[in-house]
DNA sequence: CTAGGATCCTGTCAGC
DNA sequence: TGCTGACAGGATCCTA
């Protein structure tokens, strides 16, 4: 369930564990999480596309990697570096029933874990990772994007409600459905307001929201559901610390004191203070 | 072209 | 206990 924070802090982690080691070997344990001809090369970079994380080979070759709801990459050397969907296979003995690939490395193992098997790793030419159908639709993130162009998209897309167009990521890439709860409600705008009807003024707190929740994350290195032990040691609590309506139905609005309601809007659960996030009426 | 709903898959949890 | 339906931090495919 990695969005961009979360991919962000998986490649910033695996980097140190993971760099300049060669690919020994990689077994394929569910032919459906894995696109192409295993590859073997020394991994000289990783690169991240929206919620897409990238490890380039010195043989020209790059494998994609997307974790999509459920997905995870433990690295178990001298040490064990997990991130992704938080769960038990974090701490527990690998390979287990959701391993669907194993990477050897000259030093250790990397296991792609992924229950639902919605994720994937694709091979790819390391030339032709830009020009992949799914990276190379993906919109500006928050940080690239002027609010005067995000204002634009908003008005093409002016009959969906915000909350479908911001998860949109051909529209504006990086957040899913934590982040784009979270930064409706910093932006007071209700996730079912239609895109047509929010104002320039409102738009361009938005697009700073939006920036602001994610940033926060990368900065304490990601969220995760259930508290859990990373390789240092620390937890990673993003929930308890930062998110303000994601999983607090019934809670007070700590902004106002109204208790948080939970919905459902673009056929995702919603999470909202139905006090400060007004669905009719003035907006500004 | 846009908008909305079903769908991929496994697992867990609430309610009978 | 067993069953059933709802739901899950994503994205694509299909329909109108």
């Amino acid at each position: 369930m990695p969005e961009l924070p979360e991919v962000e802090t998986i490649r910033r982690g695996l980097r140190k564990y993971i760099l300049s080691q060669k690919i020994t070997k990689i077994k394929v344990c569910c032919e459906k999480s894995f696109l192409g001809t295993p590859t073997l090369g020394k991994i000289i970079n990783l690169r991240r596309f929206g919620k897409a994380l990238v490890i380039d080979l010195d043989d020209n070759k790059s494998l994609m990697i997307h974790l999509r709801m459920t997905g995870q990459l433990i690295y178990d050397g001298k040490e064990r570096y997990a991130a992704g969907h938080p769960s038990d296979n974090f701490t527990s003995n690998l390979p287990n029933k959701q391993t669907r690939v194993i990477i050897e490395l000259e030093n250790g193992v990397l296991y792609f874990n992924d229950q639902r098997k919605f994720g994937f790793i694709k091979v790819l030419e390391t030339s032709t990772v830009e020009k992949d159908a799914f990276i190379k639709k993906l919109a500006k993130e928050p940080w690239q994007m002027t609010s005067a162009e995000f204002y634009e998209a908003l008005q093409r897309h002016k009959n969906s409600v915000i909350k479908a167009v911001i998860l949109d990521q051909t529209i504006i890439c990086g957040l899913g459905n934590i982040y784009a709860d979270e930064a409706l409600f910093m932006a007071k705008i209700h996730p079912k307001r239609r895109a047509g009807t929010i104002t320039k003024k409102e738009a361009e707190k938005l697009l700073l929201s939006a920036r602001e929740v994610m940033q926060k994350s990368i900065d304490s290195g990601g969220s995760t559901m259930r508290t859990y032990v990373k390789a240092d040691g620390t937890k990673g609590d993003y929930l308890e610390k930062f998110a303000q309506v994601f999983r607090r139905e019934g809670k007070p609005c700590l902004r106002c004191g109204k208790k948080i309601i939970k919905t459902k809007v673009a056929g995702r659960g919603t999470h909202l203070c139905p006090n400060c996030q007004k669905e009719k009426g003035n907006h500004d």
